[in-house]
DNA sequence: TCGCCTTGTGGGCAAATATTCATTTGGAAC
DNA sequence: GTTCCAAATGAATATTTGCCCACAAGGCGA
């Protein structure tokens, strides 16, 4: 006879006992301090560290009907497999945090399928909130890869870090690539992808069952500019040359054809795997800015699958 | 070119949008009011309405360390395959609410296998409120088959109707048990029971892979009771040859031993199938006092699985 | 030991939210 | 066309929540 009892419960765990309480129960705040034993203020604070700790999740159980049908105008027209449109949160708010609880619940869709896949991973602040909004569920018989080098300019080794703390969740083994996203040099960057334990990762990644990617723009608020793997010149020089968006660092044109750059011989990682109807390749990509870059992905079919906003959906629509 | 405009959405459509903004975007109700151009009293009431009609899921992504704590003590005592223990709410709130979500996670979990499956209910209130929480998923590949006749004693055929709200939300294949859950006679129950159409729904439950149960207490808050399928009379004959519990309507005694007795012969529906640690039988039940039900139908392994509060978890790990 | 800084706590208050109630609106029955 | 009812609305109000601040406890270097 083990009864548990509670002697010192973390603050997570009373942070996720207040949530609950709160969210669950609908218990007042006043309520749960009185069950709980504490002041009403800590009880608000439990129940707030609670969400920003992210142990509490939200999600809507409903599709609207305007989203369903740009939904179902993206698929027809892109030929997509996958495609999901939340509604949007305003003109003025992030819009990763619309669609992060669609792509993790994408993601968690195929992390709960029974036979082992190879699942390939790009990076950026959308794929991050994905996995951040990723529940708890085992999915060890799942490989993740990196598409994407792990070293930034500054030579620290987590840019944005989505597949260590992905597979920290899921506990699946993984695969980071460890090379510089961007090097200084061609030769550099022939010396890494020469290496063996990298050619194994990239033959892997190229394997992918499912993609996950984001998508940059090529504006002047281009992401590789503000992480700073590109410089102001260098942008300046492959807007000229008709860039519009990339998918894994490799920088494509309007109509979503990769372009022959010098950079490219500088390039880590590896491009998104060739798009096929069994092995899709979903962007997960919102925002006005990123709207002609995400309509050419899907225009050439390097997308086969989209997580996107409202907004974003229009757009794309009406180009 | 079809870009989709708002012209009508439904009012559950706003709800949701309300909602979304509300819990996922941060908004005040002021700033959802403005957003979507209604007043604020509306835009409120809107967001309650999502609520109450299920449209937003909270979800705690956190196992408190007291709940695994009680799940791996149960797990080994009584020797299930499935164990959840959700945290309280407090003493005088519905137990209900608190393992709904739960035991829907369960259901859910079964519904996404992707081979067929035959799915055994049980009725209650627990059933019900584990059905309400289950999020729209697709599972056409599973059967749902009912244990219980669904013929109330006045006559109206939809004692609580687990199944058929089911059916309806994932759109499986569904074979209600349509005889009264209990007959006036034995030799009425007798003419139902030879029905081949009931013996087919009968063979299927008994085949059936996994079971989802509740399970009913025999003290005098009985839900038989309650229900209207025993007399008081009754009820106090079978407190009298030592009935505690029930499960589908079969009545057990402290040891988990299926009683012997009058009513048996008028009861439509069947049996729960036997556990077997492929077949999980999963009891879905919490409250002070349904203890002594659930531990002893745990004791004798009429159930395997079982998924319940923290109170009544201590409580059944006391006895 | 003393200050100093970090961290957490409770009180108070303004903002946000829920509820109540009187009123209007839309529609069905007559 | 009228009447009646039910549902929806907006105003008023009560409750709840989030936030700021002052303060206390505890670690840490001087």
């Amino acid at each position: 006879m083990n009864i548990p009892v509670e002697l010192d419960p973390s603050i997570d765990d009373q942070a996720a006992r207040a949530a609950w309480l709160y969210y669950v129960g609908g218990l007042t705040q006043d309520q749960i301090a009185a069950e709980m034993g504490v002041s009403r203020q800590r009880a608000q604070r439990l129940v707030s560290r609670a969400v920003a700790a992210g142990l509490i999740h939200v999600r809507l159980n409903h599709h609207l009907a305007s989203c369903q049908e740009l939904e179902t105008a993206l698929r027809t027209r892109f030929h997509l497999v996958r495609c999901r449109v939340m509604p949007g949160l305003g003109p003025d708010r992030d819009p990763v945090r619309a669609i992060a609880p669609a792509a993790a619940a994408e993601l968690e869709r195929v992390l709960r399928e029974p036979e082992a896949l190879v699942i390939a991973l790009g990076t950026g602040r959308a794929m991050r909130g994905m996995v951040e909004a990723v529940g708890s569920i085992e999915a060890p018989q799942h490989c993740l890869v990196s598409l994407i080098g792990n070293i930034a300019p500054d030579g620290s080794a987590s840019y944005f870090d989505v597949i260590m703390r992905l597979a920290e969740k899921v506990h699946a083994p993984h695969y980071p690539m460890p090379v510089p996203v961007i090097s200084d040099t061609a030769e550099e960057n022939a010396t890494f992808q020469s290496l063996g334990p990298i050619r194994k990762v990239r033959e892997l990644a190229r394997a992918a069952n499912v993609t996950f990617v984001g998508v940059g723009q090529m504006s002047d608020d281009a992401p590789l500019l503000t992480d700073g793997f590109l410089k102001p010149a260098e942008l300046r020089e492959v807007q000229g040359a008709g860039a519009v968006g990339e998918v894994a660092g490799r920088i494509f044109d309007a109509e979503g054809r990769y372009l022959d750059l010098a950079i490219n011989r500088r390039l880590g990682g590896m491009q998104a795997p060739p798009t096929r109807p069994d092995r899709p390749v979903i962007g997960i990509a919102a925002g006005p800015s990123k709207i002609p870059a995400i309509a050419a992905a899907l225009r050439s079919g390097i997308l086969n699958g989209l997580v996107t906003d409202e907004a974003t959906a229009r757009g794309v629509l009406a180009l």
